[in-house]
DNA sequence: GTACGTTTTAAACGATCGTTTCACTTGGGA
DNA sequence: TCCCAAGTGAAACGATCGTTTAAAACGTAC
Protein backbone atom coordinates (compact mmCIF):
# COMPACT_ATOMS: atom_id res chain seq x y z
CA UNK A 1 0.00 0.00 0.00
CA UNK A 2 1.07 3.65 -0.10
CA UNK A 3 1.10 3.80 3.32
CA UNK A 4 4.12 1.90 3.74
CA UNK A 5 6.61 4.91 2.59
CA UNK A 6 5.19 6.74 5.20
CA UNK A 7 5.43 4.28 8.24
CA UNK A 8 8.79 3.74 7.48
CA UNK A 9 9.52 7.36 7.08
CA UNK A 10 7.70 7.99 10.73
CA UNK A 11 9.27 4.88 12.65
CA UNK A 12 12.79 5.99 11.25
CA UNK A 13 12.61 9.55 11.97
CA UNK A 14 11.82 8.13 16.02
CA UNK A 15 14.61 6.06 15.93
CA UNK A 16 16.80 8.11 14.37
CA UNK A 17 16.26 10.93 17.46
CA UNK A 18 16.53 8.42 19.93
CA UNK A 19 19.58 6.32 18.82
CA UNK A 20 21.44 7.50 16.02
CA UNK A 21 22.03 6.90 12.22
CA UNK A 22 24.35 4.19 13.11
CA UNK A 23 23.23 2.70 15.53
CA UNK A 24 19.88 2.42 14.28
CA UNK A 25 19.51 -0.42 11.98
CA UNK A 26 17.36 -1.04 8.94
CA UNK A 27 15.53 -4.29 10.92
CA UNK A 28 14.76 -1.85 13.86
CA UNK A 29 13.16 1.00 11.36
CA UNK A 30 11.17 -1.79 9.28
CA UNK A 31 10.12 -3.95 12.27
CA UNK A 32 8.18 -0.92 13.95
CA UNK A 33 7.01 0.20 10.97
CA UNK A 34 5.26 -3.35 10.59
CA UNK A 35 7.19 -3.08 7.14
CA UNK A 36 9.27 -6.11 5.51
CA UNK A 37 13.20 -5.57 5.23
CA UNK A 38 13.49 -5.23 1.42
CA UNK A 39 10.40 -2.76 1.51
CA UNK A 40 12.91 -0.51 2.63
CA UNK A 41 14.82 -0.71 -0.27
CA UNK A 42 12.16 -0.43 -2.68
CA UNK A 43 11.01 2.66 -1.91
CA UNK A 44 14.37 4.36 -0.98
CA UNK A 45 17.17 2.79 -2.22
CA UNK A 46 19.45 2.73 0.90
CA UNK A 47 19.45 3.40 4.39
CA UNK A 48 21.36 7.02 3.25
CA UNK A 49 18.73 8.04 0.89
CA UNK A 50 16.42 7.72 3.56
CA UNK A 51 18.12 9.91 5.33
CA UNK A 52 18.28 12.71 2.89
CA UNK A 53 14.93 11.97 2.15
CA UNK A 54 13.67 12.41 5.88
CA UNK A 55 15.84 15.51 6.69
CA UNK A 56 14.74 17.27 3.10
CA UNK A 57 10.62 16.49 3.90
CA UNK A 58 11.42 18.71 6.89
CA UNK A 59 13.40 21.36 6.52
CA UNK A 60 12.40 22.94 3.66
CA UNK A 61 8.46 24.39 5.22
CA UNK A 62 10.81 25.21 8.28
CA UNK A 63 13.69 27.24 5.99
CA UNK A 64 10.42 28.19 3.90
CA UNK A 65 8.53 29.58 7.14
CA UNK A 66 11.58 31.68 8.16
CA UNK A 67 12.51 33.67 4.91
CA UNK A 68 9.03 34.10 4.66
CA UNK A 69 9.07 36.14 8.25
CA UNK A 70 12.20 37.64 6.99
CA UNK A 71 10.27 39.12 3.87
CA UNK A 72 7.43 39.99 6.63
CA UNK A 73 9.83 42.06 8.35
CA UNK A 74 10.63 44.36 5.45
CA UNK A 75 7.22 45.20 4.71
CA UNK A 76 5.87 45.61 8.32
CA UNK A 77 8.67 48.56 8.70
CA UNK A 78 7.20 50.50 5.68
CA UNK A 79 10.52 50.83 3.81
CA UNK A 80 12.53 51.92 7.03
CA UNK A 81 15.36 49.04 7.92
CA UNK A 82 13.21 46.32 10.31
CA UNK A 83 14.38 46.63 13.86
CA UNK A 84 17.16 43.88 15.26
CA UNK A 85 14.81 41.72 17.58
CA UNK A 86 12.32 41.39 14.50
CA UNK A 87 15.05 39.89 12.28
CA UNK A 88 16.43 37.66 15.01
CA UNK A 89 13.02 36.58 15.76
CA UNK A 90 12.23 35.61 12.18
CA UNK A 91 15.05 33.39 12.63
CA UNK A 92 14.57 31.92 16.37
CA UNK A 93 10.64 31.36 15.86
CA UNK A 94 10.23 29.34 13.44
CA UNK A 95 12.27 25.94 15.17
CA UNK A 96 10.73 26.87 18.35
CA UNK A 97 7.32 26.48 17.08
CA UNK A 98 8.11 23.17 15.20
CA UNK A 99 8.97 21.79 18.50
CA UNK A 100 5.05 22.12 19.53
CA UNK A 101 4.31 21.34 15.85
CA UNK A 102 3.84 17.47 15.63
CA UNK A 103 2.40 17.30 12.50
CA UNK A 104 5.44 18.91 11.14
CA UNK A 105 8.20 16.97 13.31
CA UNK A 106 7.77 18.66 16.50
CA UNK A 107 10.29 17.34 19.38
CA UNK A 108 11.57 14.02 17.59
CA UNK A 109 12.66 16.30 14.68
CA UNK A 110 14.08 18.68 16.45
CA UNK A 111 16.14 16.27 18.45
CA UNK A 112 17.14 14.65 15.09
CA UNK A 113 18.05 18.02 13.38
CA UNK A 114 20.21 19.06 16.33
CA UNK A 115 21.81 15.04 16.12
CA UNK A 116 22.53 15.38 12.48
CA UNK A 117 24.23 18.81 12.71
CA UNK A 118 27.33 16.94 14.68
CA UNK A 119 26.76 13.56 12.79
CA UNK A 120 30.06 12.16 12.15
CA UNK A 121 28.67 11.49 8.66
CA UNK A 122 30.63 14.26 6.38
CA UNK A 123 27.80 13.69 3.88
CA UNK A 124 24.78 13.89 6.08
CA UNK A 125 26.65 17.44 7.34
CA UNK A 126 27.29 17.98 4.11
CA UNK A 127 23.01 17.90 3.35
CA UNK A 128 22.28 19.55 6.13
CA UNK A 129 24.12 22.59 5.17
CA UNK A 130 22.98 22.85 1.83
CA UNK A 131 19.32 22.94 2.89
CA UNK A 132 20.28 25.79 5.53
CA UNK A 133 22.81 27.63 2.71
CA UNK A 134 20.33 30.44 1.46
CA UNK A 135 18.86 30.95 4.85
CA UNK A 136 22.76 31.91 5.51
CA UNK A 137 23.00 33.98 3.37
CA UNK A 138 19.58 36.35 3.34
CA UNK A 139 19.76 36.82 7.11
CA UNK A 140 23.15 37.28 6.96
CA UNK A 141 22.40 40.30 4.40
CA UNK A 142 19.81 40.93 6.64
CA UNK A 143 21.56 41.67 9.42
CA UNK A 144 24.88 43.53 7.69
CA UNK A 145 23.13 47.39 7.68
CA UNK A 146 21.71 46.51 11.10
CA UNK A 147 25.72 46.23 12.50
CA UNK A 148 27.42 48.83 11.26
CA UNK A 149 29.98 49.00 14.09
CA UNK A 150 31.18 45.00 13.07
CA UNK A 151 33.62 44.22 11.04
CA UNK A 152 32.49 41.28 8.50
CA UNK A 153 34.53 38.53 10.77
CA UNK A 154 33.19 40.44 14.20
CA UNK A 155 29.91 39.82 12.16
CA UNK A 156 30.49 36.32 11.67
CA UNK A 157 31.67 35.32 14.39
CA UNK A 158 28.52 36.55 16.31
CA UNK A 159 26.25 35.15 13.44
CA UNK A 160 27.44 31.87 15.04
CA UNK A 161 27.39 32.76 18.40
CA UNK A 162 23.34 33.05 17.49
CA UNK A 163 23.60 29.85 16.09
CA UNK A 164 25.02 28.10 19.01
CA UNK A 165 22.70 29.56 21.67
CA UNK A 166 19.66 28.63 19.65
CA UNK A 167 21.03 25.41 18.92
CA UNK A 168 21.51 24.49 22.05
CA UNK A 169 18.45 25.95 23.39
CA UNK A 170 16.66 23.96 21.11
CA UNK A 171 18.60 21.37 22.07
CA UNK A 172 17.71 21.89 25.73
CA UNK A 173 14.43 22.17 25.35
CA UNK A 174 13.79 18.85 22.98
CA UNK A 175 15.92 16.81 26.04
CA UNK A 176 13.77 18.13 29.04
CA UNK A 177 12.71 14.99 30.45
CA UNK A 178 16.54 13.57 30.28
CA UNK A 179 17.99 17.11 31.81
CA UNK A 180 16.84 16.57 35.23
CA UNK A 181 19.03 13.67 36.51
CA UNK A 182 22.10 16.10 35.29
CA UNK A 183 21.79 19.64 35.95
CA UNK A 184 20.43 20.97 39.70
CA UNK A 185 17.41 23.65 40.11
CA UNK A 186 15.80 22.99 36.65
CA UNK A 187 12.63 25.04 36.50
CA UNK A 188 9.63 24.13 34.84
CA UNK A 189 9.05 24.11 31.22
CA UNK A 190 8.21 27.60 29.98
CA UNK A 191 5.78 28.44 27.38
CA UNK A 192 7.87 28.17 23.92
CA UNK A 193 6.95 31.99 23.57
CA UNK A 194 8.57 32.80 26.41
CA UNK A 195 11.72 31.61 25.39
CA UNK A 196 12.16 33.06 22.02
CA UNK A 197 11.68 36.48 23.88
CA UNK A 198 14.65 35.50 25.85
CA UNK A 199 16.56 34.43 23.44
CA UNK A 200 15.94 37.84 21.29
CA UNK A 201 16.61 39.92 23.91
CA UNK A 202 20.00 38.27 24.90
CA UNK A 203 20.94 37.69 21.24
CA UNK A 204 20.12 41.63 20.31
CA UNK A 205 22.05 42.94 23.60
CA UNK A 206 25.15 40.61 22.13
CA UNK A 207 25.05 42.31 19.08
CA UNK A 208 24.88 45.42 19.33
CA UNK A 209 27.87 45.60 22.57
CA UNK A 210 30.67 47.54 20.80
CA UNK A 211 34.06 45.41 20.14
CA UNK A 212 36.12 43.86 23.35
CA UNK A 213 39.24 45.98 23.21
CA UNK A 214 41.56 45.54 21.31
CA UNK A 215 45.12 45.76 22.96
CA UNK A 216 45.70 41.73 23.20
CA UNK A 217 44.98 41.24 19.70
CA UNK A 218 48.28 39.95 16.96
CA UNK B 1 54.59 -3.20 26.59
CA UNK B 2 53.01 -0.52 28.69
CA UNK B 3 53.07 1.80 25.43
CA UNK B 4 49.43 -0.46 23.98
CA UNK B 5 47.38 1.23 26.11
CA UNK B 6 48.04 4.82 25.37
CA UNK B 7 48.12 3.81 21.42
CA UNK B 8 44.75 2.25 22.08
CA UNK B 9 43.60 5.86 23.53
CA UNK B 10 45.10 7.76 20.70
CA UNK B 11 44.18 5.75 18.34
CA UNK B 12 40.56 5.45 19.05
CA UNK B 13 40.26 9.30 20.05
CA UNK B 14 40.92 9.86 16.54
CA UNK B 15 38.64 7.25 14.90
CA UNK B 16 35.85 8.55 17.55
CA UNK B 17 36.01 12.14 17.09
CA UNK B 18 36.26 11.69 13.05
CA UNK B 19 33.18 8.84 12.71
CA UNK B 20 31.44 8.93 15.83
CA UNK B 21 31.11 6.20 18.47
CA UNK B 22 29.15 3.42 16.65
CA UNK B 23 29.68 3.93 13.30
CA UNK B 24 34.37 3.54 15.03
CA UNK B 25 34.67 -0.21 15.43
CA UNK B 26 36.99 -1.99 17.64
CA UNK B 27 38.85 -3.55 14.67
CA UNK B 28 39.23 -0.41 13.30
CA UNK B 29 40.67 1.27 16.41
CA UNK B 30 43.10 -2.07 17.14
CA UNK B 31 44.51 -1.76 13.63
CA UNK B 32 45.05 2.28 13.33
CA UNK B 33 46.86 1.05 17.10
CA UNK B 34 48.99 -1.42 15.17
CA UNK B 35 47.57 -3.89 18.39
CA UNK B 36 45.75 -7.29 18.88
CA UNK B 37 41.91 -6.83 19.06
CA UNK B 38 42.04 -8.67 22.44
CA UNK B 39 44.33 -6.67 23.95
CA UNK B 40 41.23 -3.58 24.34
CA UNK B 41 39.32 -5.89 25.87
CA UNK B 42 42.47 -7.23 28.02
CA UNK B 43 43.08 -3.34 28.91
CA UNK B 44 39.76 -1.53 28.79
CA UNK B 45 37.45 -4.46 28.90
CA UNK B 46 34.77 -3.33 26.79
CA UNK B 47 34.50 -0.29 23.90
CA UNK B 48 32.04 1.68 26.07
CA UNK B 49 34.55 1.69 29.30
CA UNK B 50 37.24 2.64 26.61
CA UNK B 51 34.96 5.57 26.23
CA UNK B 52 34.53 6.09 29.42
CA UNK B 53 38.26 6.24 30.26
CA UNK B 54 39.18 8.30 27.70
CA UNK B 55 36.58 10.94 28.52
CA UNK B 56 37.83 10.91 32.14
CA UNK B 57 41.38 11.54 31.38
CA UNK B 58 40.69 14.95 28.96
CA UNK B 59 38.10 16.50 30.81
CA UNK B 60 39.24 16.60 34.11
CA UNK B 61 42.35 18.75 33.36
CA UNK B 62 40.11 20.71 31.72
CA UNK B 63 37.18 21.08 34.39
CA UNK B 64 40.20 21.71 37.20
CA UNK B 65 41.75 24.73 34.95
CA UNK B 66 38.18 26.09 34.98
CA UNK B 67 37.37 25.78 38.75
CA UNK B 68 41.31 27.08 39.12
CA UNK B 69 40.47 30.61 36.53
CA UNK B 70 36.90 30.69 38.76
CA UNK B 71 39.07 30.74 42.26
CA UNK B 72 41.75 33.90 40.87
CA UNK B 73 38.74 35.40 40.04
CA UNK B 74 37.92 35.88 43.42
CA UNK B 75 41.43 36.62 44.87
CA UNK B 76 42.25 38.98 42.52
CA UNK B 77 39.33 41.09 43.76
CA UNK B 78 40.35 41.47 46.90
CA UNK B 79 37.25 40.91 48.58
CA UNK B 80 35.23 42.53 46.21
CA UNK B 81 32.99 40.80 43.38
CA UNK B 82 35.23 39.42 40.58
CA UNK B 83 33.50 41.22 37.59
CA UNK B 84 31.25 39.32 35.21
CA UNK B 85 33.73 39.12 32.26
CA UNK B 86 36.58 37.37 34.23
CA UNK B 87 34.04 34.98 35.40
CA UNK B 88 33.04 34.63 31.64
CA UNK B 89 36.35 34.50 30.85
CA UNK B 90 37.15 31.25 33.19
CA UNK B 91 34.61 29.50 31.75
CA UNK B 92 35.04 30.38 27.94
CA UNK B 93 39.44 30.08 28.13
CA UNK B 94 39.79 26.57 28.47
CA UNK B 95 38.52 24.80 26.01
CA UNK B 96 39.57 27.53 23.38
CA UNK B 97 42.93 27.21 24.72
CA UNK B 98 42.55 23.76 24.82
CA UNK B 99 42.00 23.58 20.96
CA UNK B 100 45.60 24.81 20.28
CA UNK B 101 47.29 21.86 23.07
CA UNK B 102 47.37 18.46 21.30
CA UNK B 103 49.21 17.34 24.48
CA UNK B 104 45.66 17.62 25.74
CA UNK B 105 43.96 16.81 22.83
CA UNK B 106 43.56 19.64 20.81
CA UNK B 107 41.07 19.96 18.13
CA UNK B 108 40.58 16.18 18.03
CA UNK B 109 39.35 16.19 21.52
CA UNK B 110 37.25 19.34 21.00
CA UNK B 111 35.51 17.15 17.71
CA UNK B 112 34.91 14.27 19.62
CA UNK B 113 33.11 16.28 22.89
CA UNK B 114 31.12 18.09 21.14
CA UNK B 115 30.27 14.76 19.44
CA UNK B 116 29.75 12.95 22.61
CA UNK B 117 27.41 16.05 24.03
CA UNK B 118 24.82 14.65 21.28
CA UNK B 119 25.43 11.26 21.34
CA UNK B 120 22.31 9.46 21.40
CA UNK B 121 23.93 7.57 23.67
CA UNK B 122 22.17 8.21 26.75
CA UNK B 123 25.01 6.59 28.80
CA UNK B 124 28.00 8.82 27.03
CA UNK B 125 25.76 11.99 27.81
CA UNK B 126 25.22 11.22 31.47
CA UNK B 127 28.79 10.23 31.56
CA UNK B 128 29.75 13.88 30.32
CA UNK B 129 27.27 15.87 32.02
CA UNK B 130 28.69 14.04 35.18
CA UNK B 131 32.16 14.89 34.46
CA UNK B 132 30.47 18.70 34.25
CA UNK B 133 28.36 18.73 37.30
CA UNK B 134 30.66 20.63 39.46
CA UNK B 135 31.62 23.14 37.30
CA UNK B 136 27.87 23.82 36.80
CA UNK B 137 27.26 24.23 39.85
CA UNK B 138 30.10 26.06 40.90
CA UNK B 139 29.77 28.70 38.21
CA UNK B 140 25.84 28.95 38.53
CA UNK B 141 27.13 30.14 41.67
CA UNK B 142 29.31 32.27 41.11
CA UNK B 143 26.97 34.02 38.44
CA UNK B 144 23.87 34.49 40.31
CA UNK B 145 25.26 37.57 43.04
CA UNK B 146 26.03 39.09 39.51
CA UNK B 147 22.53 39.31 38.23
CA UNK B 148 20.67 40.20 40.44
CA UNK B 149 18.11 41.21 38.01
CA UNK B 150 17.47 37.77 37.15
CA UNK B 151 14.97 35.16 38.70
CA UNK B 152 16.71 32.03 38.60
CA UNK B 153 14.77 30.72 35.55
CA UNK B 154 15.93 33.65 33.66
CA UNK B 155 19.30 32.76 34.87
CA UNK B 156 19.13 29.25 33.76
CA UNK B 157 17.91 29.76 30.50
CA UNK B 158 20.94 32.43 29.65
CA UNK B 159 23.27 29.98 31.29
CA UNK B 160 22.15 27.61 28.64
CA UNK B 161 22.99 30.57 25.42
CA UNK B 162 26.27 30.82 26.89
CA UNK B 163 27.06 27.06 27.18
CA UNK B 164 25.32 27.32 23.25
CA UNK B 165 27.17 29.83 22.18
CA UNK B 166 30.30 29.06 23.10
CA UNK B 167 30.32 25.15 22.19
CA UNK B 168 29.06 25.61 18.98
CA UNK B 169 31.95 27.91 18.57
CA UNK B 170 34.60 25.44 19.40
CA UNK B 171 32.56 23.34 16.98
CA UNK B 172 33.17 25.74 14.25
CA UNK B 173 36.85 25.98 15.24
CA UNK B 174 37.23 22.48 15.18
CA UNK B 175 35.49 22.05 11.86
CA UNK B 176 37.34 24.82 10.13
CA UNK B 177 38.33 22.80 6.99
CA UNK B 178 34.95 21.63 6.27
CA UNK B 179 33.42 24.87 6.47
CA UNK B 180 34.31 26.76 3.92
CA UNK B 181 32.38 24.55 1.53
CA UNK B 182 29.27 25.27 3.14
CA UNK B 183 29.37 28.86 4.52
CA UNK B 184 30.12 31.70 1.70
CA UNK B 185 32.67 34.70 3.02
CA UNK B 186 34.41 32.65 5.94
CA UNK B 187 36.90 35.11 7.48
CA UNK B 188 40.61 33.62 8.60
CA UNK B 189 40.50 31.81 11.47
CA UNK B 190 41.83 34.20 14.13
CA UNK B 191 44.29 33.44 17.22
CA UNK B 192 42.09 32.20 19.86
CA UNK B 193 42.55 34.66 22.16
CA UNK B 194 40.70 37.16 19.86
CA UNK B 195 37.96 34.83 19.79
CA UNK B 196 37.65 34.49 23.64
CA UNK B 197 37.16 38.17 23.93
CA UNK B 198 34.76 38.56 21.56
CA UNK B 199 32.83 35.67 22.96
CA UNK B 200 32.91 37.25 26.71
CA UNK B 201 31.97 40.54 25.38
CA UNK B 202 28.69 38.93 23.67
CA UNK B 203 27.83 37.11 26.68
CA UNK B 204 28.50 39.72 29.27
CA UNK B 205 26.12 41.78 27.47
CA UNK B 206 23.61 39.71 26.77
CA UNK B 207 23.23 38.42 30.52
CA UNK B 208 23.48 42.21 31.87
CA UNK B 209 20.54 43.45 29.43
CA UNK B 210 16.72 43.71 31.25
CA UNK B 211 13.80 41.15 30.72
CA UNK B 212 12.15 41.20 27.81
CA UNK B 213 9.01 43.07 28.05
CA UNK B 214 6.19 40.26 29.49
CA UNK B 215 3.47 41.72 27.41
CA UNK B 216 3.11 38.11 25.79
CA UNK B 217 3.43 35.96 28.69
CA UNK B 218 0.69 33.66 29.94
C1' DG C 1 67.47 -22.13 34.02
C1' DT C 2 63.09 -22.52 36.07
C1' DA C 3 58.78 -20.99 37.62
C1' DC C 4 55.14 -17.43 37.48
C1' DG C 5 52.26 -13.52 36.61
C1' DT C 6 51.60 -10.25 32.82
C1' DT C 7 50.83 -9.18 28.21
C1' DT C 8 50.19 -10.33 23.28
C1' DT C 9 48.64 -13.34 19.70
C1' DA C 10 45.76 -16.02 16.13
C1' DA C 11 41.50 -17.96 15.65
C1' DA C 12 36.94 -18.41 16.30
C1' DC C 13 32.24 -17.40 18.64
C1' DG C 14 27.28 -16.18 17.67
C1' DA C 15 24.81 -12.07 16.43
C1' DT C 16 23.68 -8.58 13.53
C1' DC C 17 24.72 -5.45 9.79
C1' DG C 18 22.97 -3.43 4.86
C1' DT C 19 21.54 -5.39 0.87
C1' DT C 20 19.80 -8.68 -2.71
C1' DT C 21 17.22 -12.35 -4.80
C1' DC C 22 13.20 -14.29 -6.35
C1' DA C 23 8.73 -16.07 -5.81
C1' DC C 24 4.41 -14.38 -4.49
C1' DT C 25 0.21 -11.43 -4.16
C1' DT C 26 -2.15 -7.59 -5.65
C1' DG C 27 -5.12 -4.21 -8.61
C1' DG C 28 -6.58 -1.98 -12.66
C1' DG C 29 -6.60 -1.68 -18.12
C1' DA C 30 -7.13 -4.57 -22.37
C1' DT D 1 -10.11 -13.38 -18.50
C1' DC D 2 -5.54 -12.44 -19.29
C1' DC D 3 -1.67 -9.41 -18.52
C1' DC D 4 1.65 -6.62 -16.61
C1' DA D 5 3.48 -3.41 -13.54
C1' DA D 6 3.61 -2.27 -8.60
C1' DG D 7 4.30 -3.87 -4.29
C1' DT D 8 5.12 -7.39 -0.58
C1' DG D 9 7.17 -11.51 1.60
C1' DA D 10 10.51 -15.08 3.29
C1' DA D 11 15.01 -16.32 2.96
C1' DA D 12 19.56 -15.82 2.25
C1' DC D 13 23.94 -13.17 0.73
C1' DG D 14 28.79 -11.93 2.35
C1' DA D 15 30.67 -8.74 5.57
C1' DT D 16 31.44 -7.05 9.87
C1' DC D 17 30.09 -6.37 14.62
C1' DG D 18 31.76 -6.87 19.96
C1' DT D 19 33.58 -10.33 22.49
C1' DT D 20 35.89 -14.71 24.07
C1' DT D 21 39.12 -18.57 24.15
C1' DA D 22 43.34 -20.72 24.80
C1' DA D 23 47.92 -20.95 23.63
C1' DA D 24 52.30 -18.54 22.94
C1' DA D 25 55.70 -14.90 24.23
C1' DC D 26 57.29 -11.94 27.62
C1' DG D 27 59.77 -9.97 31.73
C1' DT D 28 61.33 -10.81 36.33
C1' DA D 29 62.44 -12.89 40.87
C1' DC D 30 64.34 -16.88 42.61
Amino acid sequence: MKDTRSRILAASEGLFADRGFSATSVRMITSRARVNVAAMHYHFGSKDQLIQELFALRLSPLNRQRLELLGRCHVDSNGRAPSLEKILEAFVRPPVQLISDPERGGLRFMQLLSRAFNSPDAAVREMIYGQFAEVIERFSGALAPMLPHLSREEAFWRFHFMVGAMSHTLHVIADWKNLESHVLDVPEPSRVDAVVDRLVSFLAAGFRTPLPSQENYG
